[in-house]
RNA sequence: GCCGAAGUGGCGGAAUGGUAGACGCGGUGGUCUCAAAAACCAUUGGGAGUUAAAUCCCGUGUGAGUUCGAAUCUCACCUUCGGCACCA
């Protein structure tokens, strides 16, 4: 295999000279200070603030050098633009370390943010370093608390014992969202099941809502995900009669989405975890039911879950009656029903569900067909059949096609009070509690006479205490700090015990987009105008990877925010867009591989400029990209050669010929790359905004060889390149931009227009084709053809004569200005 | 298993019903140089053809279809990547 020659393109400038020059300068200057009032109409433009790990690696260029481009873009048609940069500074990695190396979390993440605040700067972004945030201060952390409060006393906020996801090496609990393959999203540690008292965030109840986007554009694919995530189904809650057993409860609920197969139900199976379980299980079945509910537990949520796996189950000795046919039907136990989704009870139908089907050839229940496959003549089995089909042993429905039956029944039911139409969810509350000390403390106090207190408003923040102790407990190490919780009632005054939980850090970035327009505001959580000035997001960026945590919390956090008042709009976020993944050498990049790319080696060689514009210029920013070292020369060639050009002394054209034509068609070429240029930046098509560029700028080096057109034209035209270049390579363009003579930042000129006639060719190319394939191509002035005329001059070609001579044209098509295809 | 996206030169990619391969990388030949690197110029999908050209044929994962015309639309299949996966 040819190894590549490792060649290294020499640049004609210092590049870290002039970068630093500027970045200085803008700074002075306040250059990118944003003013809330300023002219303009607002944008907003935000992409996903970083986890400060210390060190802005590749992944974080490929964010945040595009999106800044994007944001400066927006600026120079006009806008006044917000692009803001905080730092998601809670987490689990801090602390992970803290034990680890004895660094105090919060040392350690301020060093970090230091570090990366600088090599932010040195990406020549355009933040406005005055609206930071930083979510492990107080001033940050303590509006998480007051808004939990909010939650609390408006029913969004809720303390329950309920099994939990335990990741044992974070020693932590986990939301659902934060569960991947029954693995830590996180370390990849297998999740264990706890049950524990813990904090929920009631999202359930905004679910309809979430499942609505049609307010807000964001790609299909993540729309979808969140819908899938959220994972309504309509169906049916059917009562099961169990008042034979003289119990409180006289019914058992089950859920279904198949009404329609009510009449092939052969048994009824409940979840483990289900509290009548107990209560209806006969003495002589209850050894081998609590057994197995013992059994059952001791499985984490994967084994449970896992498709592959055995159904198993036993019998509870009751039995209870389906309204419909009257009949008595065995109740059983197994732990394929799940305790958390519908009612937590299942009307098996084996006949017509994958599920039961299995379990009842185990365990020899009766298998009874209800829904008629095609052709069916009254044979067994093999399978569950799930198709559409027509009724057969249901009473007065038989016949009906399943389609129809499904709303039949269900009214029929729900006239007789059988039951109701119901929906059920995939979708959980949000557990927020978390066993760690590096996140916002959960601000409620236990009291042994008050019980449940929330914390005063007036004394909020509950702060970290600074001496906290890091072990590996498994619970909170502020559960081991007695000055942190041992604390007075405000309700009472007597002793209390602060919760010790913290919470989740995905709280912090669910509203941070709001701070953001406000960020050193005391009074409240944001400032209430400014709020509304900046807000909604106009334009978000980031990874796909949160399409259903932070991207749904974040939307949740919206809705719930709007109905306390706080918030007059729906949505977070409007427009949305994904960039893809960076890799090299074609392969994900990681240490074990040795595959890193460190940017801030390549920046010191060859300057911010080069390497943001190679990160662009490399694939569709959606898609991803492969880095290639010898990829970034033909960046940096590229930068010189403009260099080159815009720093050529103008007496070369003084003495020169002027061809008139040569000076138009510059002219024209010049209008069509703005068009483009413009064009594609809008819709985030950075690689084809450069290769315009480059050919822009190529085009420019013929000239200059030709030296045929004036001063005045060439000036203008290198100006043009240099504009539409600012928002890309900020610092070079700014260069140049004052060696041009210009006193002001090119950072503050507006794109230019373009003229639509100027920006066509006035010379196209007639494609003549005979029965479709390419014969000729023909110069004709744009335009001005008529059809005859077109079709005239292609059966004039020299190129086309031999191929239609002699033969009868059947068709002849057009395409103005573009095409004649000769059918023959 | 289900859902979704993608498959184009040696490589990254462009073109979303009308000139396939823009732009860049890499390669080849040349200029400069004692030499190399860098830079610059030319060339670069495969094949047939010719002294040279003209010209022709093939070609966008595979196979079919729609159309005057398909990388682009439709169907089936293959491969890769992403998401979901006992949710009744």
């Amino acid at each position: 295999m040819a190894v590549p020659k490792s060649r290294v393109t020499e640049l004609r400038y210092d590049a870290s000279k002039i970068e630093l020059k500027w970045q200085k300068r803008w700074e002075e200057d306040e250059l990118y200070k944003v003013r809330d009032t300023a002219a303009g109409q607002k944008w907003y433009e935000l992409t996903m603030y970083p986890y400060p790990s210390g060190d802005l690696h590749i992944g974080h260029w490929y964010a945040m050098a595009p999106a800044d481009a994007h944001a400066r873009f927006k600026r120079m048609q006009g806008y006044n633009v917000l692009h803001p940069m905080g730092f998601d500074a809670f987490g689990l990695p801090a602390e992970n370390a803290a034990i680890r190396e004895g660094i105090h979390p919060r040392v350690r993440t301020m060093d970090n943010i230091s570090n990366m605040r600088q090599q932010l700067r040195r990406m020549g972004t355009m933040y406005d370093w005055d609206r930071e945030i930083v979510t492990c201060s107080p001033d940050y952390y303590r509006w998480n608390q007051w808004i939990f409060l909010q939650f609390y006393k408006n029913d969004l906020a809720y303390r329950a014992y309920a099994p939990a996801n335990w990741c044992p090496k974070d020693n932590t609990v986990l939301a659902n969202e934060q569960v991947v393959d029954g693995k830590c999203e996180r370390c990849d540690s297998m999740v264990e099941r706890r049950e524990l008292n813990q904090w929920f965030f009631r999202v359930t109840k905004y679910a309809d809502e979430l499942l609505d986007h049609s307010q807000i554009q964001w790609p299909e694919k993540i729309n979808t995900m969140q819908t899938n995530w959220i994972g309504r189904s309509e169906g049916v809650d059917v009562e099961f009669d169990i008042s034979e057993y003289g119990l409180k409860e006289k019914v058992l609920t089950t859920f279904t989405t198949r009404i329609d197969t009510i009449y092939g139900v052969t048994f009824v199976v409940l979840a483990p975890e289900h509290p009548l379980v107990e209560i209806l299980t006969t003495p002589e079945n209850k050894e081998a039911v609590d057994n197995y509910i013992v059994q059952a537990r001791r499985q984490s949520e994967v084994e449970r879950l896992s498709t592959d796996k055995a159904k198993t189950g036993v019998y509870t000795g009751a039995y209870c009656i389906n309204p419909l046919n009257g009949r008595r039907i065995p109740i059983l136990v197994a732990d394929y029903v799940l305790r958390t989704y519908g009612t937590g009870v299942v009307m098996a139908v084996p006949a017509h569900d994958e599920r039961d089907f299995k379990f009842a050839k185990k365990y020899g229940l009766p298998i009874e067909i209800v829904v008629s496959p095609d052709e069916w003549n009254g044979e067994e089995l093999s399978t569950a059949y799930t198709g559409e089909g027509v009724q057969v042993n249901s009473e007065q429905f038989d016949g009906l096609h399943n389609t129809e039956s499904i709303s039949k029944i269900a009214d029929y039911i729900e006239s007789k009070g059988w039951g109701r139409r119901n929906k059920a969810y995939r979708i959980r509350d949000w557990l927020i509690s978390r066993q760690r000390y590096w996140g916002t403390p959960i601000p409620i106090v236990y009291c042994d006479s008050c019980g449940t207190v929330p914390v005063e408003e007036d004394d909020l923040p509950v702060t970290l205490p600074d001496d906290a102790e890091f072990k590996p407990t498994g619970e909170s190490p502020l559960k081991l700090n007695e000055c942190f919780w041992k604390t007075e009632c405000p309700s009472c005054g007597g002793i209390a015990i602060r919760e010790t939980d913290t919470m989740d850090t995905f709280v912090d970035s669910s509203w941070y987009q709001f701070r953001f327009t406000s960020s050193g505001y005391t009074k409240g959580i944001f400032d209430p105008d400014l709020v509304s000035t900046w807000s909604p997001v106009d334009q978000y960026t980031g990874g796909a990877e949160h399409a259903v945590m932070h991207l749904l919390y974040a939307r949740f956090f919206t809705k719930a925010l709007r109905d306390l008042g706080l918030l007059d709009f729906d949505e977070p976020f409007i427009r949305l867009f994904n960039q893809g993944h960076i890799i090299a050498n074609h392969q994900k990049m990681s240490k074990s591989r040795g595959n890193v790319i460190a940017p801030d080696k390549y920046v010191r060689r060859v300057g911010a400029d080069a390497v943001r514009c190679y990160l662009m210029f490399l694939g569709p920013w959606d898609r991803g990209g492969d880095w290639s070292d010898t990829g970034l020369n033909g960046m940096v060639r590229w930068i010189n050669r403009v260099w080159d050009l815009a720093s050529r002394d103008l007496k070369f054209l003084k003495d020169t010929s002027i061809d008139g034509k040569a000076v138009a068609d510059l002219n024209r070429m010049k209008h069509k790359t703005i068009r483009r240029v413009v064009s594609d930046m809008e819709q985030f098509k950075f690689n084809t905004v450069l290769a315009s560029l480059m050919e822009y700028s190529n085009e420019l080096n013929m000239v200059l060889e030709r030296k045929s057109v004036d001063v005045k034209s060439w000036t203008d035209a290198v100006e043009k390149l240099l504009i539409l270049m600012a928002p890309i390579t900020p610092h070079i363009s700014e260069e140049l931009w004052s060696q041009f003579g210009h006193e002001t930042s090119i950072h503050l000129e507006k794109l230019p227009d373009w003229d639509p006639e100027l920006s066509s060719d006035d010379v196209v190319t007639l494609v003549v084709q005979v029965n479709g394939r390419l014969r000729d191509r023909i110069e004709i002035p744009a335009e001005s053809v008529t059809e005859e005329e077109a079709v005239k001059l292609a059966k004039e070609s020299d190129k086309v004569i031999p191929h239609i001579r002699g033969k009868v044209i059947k068709r002849e098509i057009y395409v103005p200005a573009k095409l004649v295809n000769i059918v023959i």
